[in-house]
RNA sequence: CGGGGCGUAGCGCAGUCUGGUAGCGCACCUCGUUCGGGACGAGGGGGUCGGAGGUUCGAAUCCUCCCGCCCCGACCA
């Protein structure tokens, strides 16, 4: 094998995953941390974070949250007084059992989800129907200790914000349950522009401790799938595990309903695998840390020439800026023009505006585009005009792209055996039983799961479960596919 | 924890079989020429060869033990 220096990364219809993981390094997003499972999220990356935060934010003040800040740490025994949950989070807790050079009298978990301690403060300060409800989120890290991780989708440390809401009733919960899905699903379509499915998990795909869980799922470039923010209602099991009452309108004391809902940095990853191309990242206009990237071209050996795209640089940024959109002069030197371009491309810039000498000259600047690669000349004074429009329509091709994708890879499936065959391929929609065992039994067959039963979609009316020929679990069919 | 692979410069690797001055590409620094799709020349800096022990006149290379990482299987936002 000669040597060849790294150019191009490998083709993602060769090796998805290959492809993924230079992506994620060729773009800045992340870096290896010294600790195995755990990586660092470098400005680029983070920058992307920090957009999908500020508008995920809005949306939650937008519907009546506030924020507050829980401690890391929670005594071990708290996920002790809820059955499910302990079950479902002990194998992957970290916990501190040394501090201060001795051993606790009592372990310390690393918060692995929020709803414990919160559940132990709700109760404390709920008393009455006036105190609810009472919906909080936070902005935090949280630790899970995965065996097998991958940037963004899988690490043992991530950030998320998980919202904590208490209600009077069953309803005004699941309502919120609900509400909050569509927060997300909005979200996802209208800055991300990634078509989710919305719907809900099975009872063995279910939060421990939630007695119902919606979720989004995203279709990913290799057919595969990706939840991508849930959506949890709990019931009284919290309320009861910590004694979380109220004082009702008849003075009656009554367990309140709680939810929780968890979006987090593993969308990134959604980002990066429902939008890139073999180079590199595609950002969604309204999340990229760079909308547009200026790149000056000029002959050293001309300072004149140098100083006047410069100018121009500068002065067609401000006009960019002032018409909102995010914009970055690259005005390094020592290197070329089609370096800058391959950077900007691999980093995922939805737009690249071109200024060199010929463009001065003929009062115009050449605009390329992320998508389509295709390049058009534009006069400077209509720039700041034309390009909020251009990133718009950017968006809706993006979302457009994404959407025939899915539908594309989206299939019904009548029999088992079509349904082994499709799953191949992308989503299936089949009827099932809603039996936990057959669930587990298609799994093992195929490493395809229910990834949800949707809110929208084929009836399963009068059908039967394609693997026992059992009536429906279910309204709908549900949608099996292979998932991250 | 089972199966497979790999640890040599920041990154990617050669050298290990057959012991004998530690190399190559990229990146980095300096200078010059360049600049509209990954520029070129000249010069330069950078290494406890994963660790410990052993064999030997001499170990990246052979032997023993240890450590770490990656890939594949059982858990997951």
């Amino acid at each position: 094998m000669p040597v060849m220096a790294k150019r191009g990364l490998t083709p993602h219809d060769e090796d998805f995953s290959a492809w993924y993981n230079e992506v994620v390094y060729e773009a800045d997003l992340v870096d290896h941390s010294p600790v195995r499972g755990s990586f660092v999220i470098r400005p680029y990356g983070y920058a992307l974070w920090e957009n999908i935060q500020r508008e995920l934010d809005a949306m939650f003040k937008a519907t009546g949250h506030e924020n507050l800040y829980f401690p890391l740490l929670i005594p071990v025994e708290f996920f002790e007084r809820e059955a499910q949950h302990v079950e479902g989070f002990s194998p992957e807790l970290a916990v501190v059992t040394h501090a201060g050079g001795k051993e606790l009298e009592a372990p310390l978990a690393i918060r692995p989800t929020s709803e414990t301690i919160i559940g132990e403060l709700y109760a404390k300060w709920i008393q009455s129907y006036r105190d609810l409800p009472l919906l909080y989120n936070q902005w935090a890290n949280v630790m899970r200790w995965e065996l097998r991780t991958r940037p963004f989708l899988r690490t043992t440390e991530f950030l998320w914000q998980e919202g904590h809401t208490a209600h009077a009733t069953a309803e005004e919960a699941l309502e919120e349950t609900r509400r909050m899905l569509d927060v997300y699903a909005t979200f996802a379509r209208d800055f991300a522009a990634i078509p989710v499915v919305e719907g809900e998990k099975t009872e063995g795909e279910r939060f421990a401790g939630a007695l119902q869980t919606l979720t989004i799922e995203a279709m990913m470039r290799d057919g595969k799938a990706l939840q991508s923010g849930t959506s949890h209602y709990m019931g009284e099991n919290f309320a009861r595990a910590f004694d979380i009452t109220f004082n009702d309108l008849d003075n009656e004391q009554a367990y309140v309903h709680t939810t929780s809902w968890g979006f987090s940095t593993r969308f990134i990853g959604a980002i990066i695998m429902a939008h890139g191309d073999d180079a590199g990242l595609i950002l969604p206009p309204k999340l990229a840390p760079h909308q547009v990237v200026i790149t000056p071209i000029a002959k050293r050996n001309d300072a004149d020439g140098a100083e006047r795209v410069g100018r121009e640089a500068a002065r067609v940024a401000d006009a960019l800026r002032a018409a909102g959109v995010r914009v970055k002069v690259d005005a390094r030197e020592g290197m070329s023009p089609g370096w800058k371009f391959n950077e900007w491309e691999r980093k995922g810039v939805p737009l690249r505006i071109e200024l060199g000498p010929k463009d001065l000259e003929a009062g115009t600047a050449v605009v390329a585009d992320r998508l389509s690669g295709e390049k058009t000349s534009v006069a400077l004074d209509a720039l700041a005009g034309d390009l909020p429009d251009r990133l718009e329509r950017f968006h809706e091709r993006l979302m457009e792209r994404a959407r025939s994708f899915r539908d594309a890879h989206i299939d019904e499936a009548h029999t088992y055996e079509e349904l082994v065959e499709k799953v191949e391929h992308g989503w299936v929609y089949a009827t099932h039983c809603g039996d936990p065992e057959s669930e587990a039994a298609i799994q093992e067959a195929t490493k395809a799961t229910v990834r949800c039963i949707p809110l929208e979609g084929p009836s399963a009316e009068g059908t039967t479960c394609v693997h026992t020929g059992k009536p429906s679990g279910y309204p709908r069919k549900v949608i099996f596919a292979k998932a991250y």
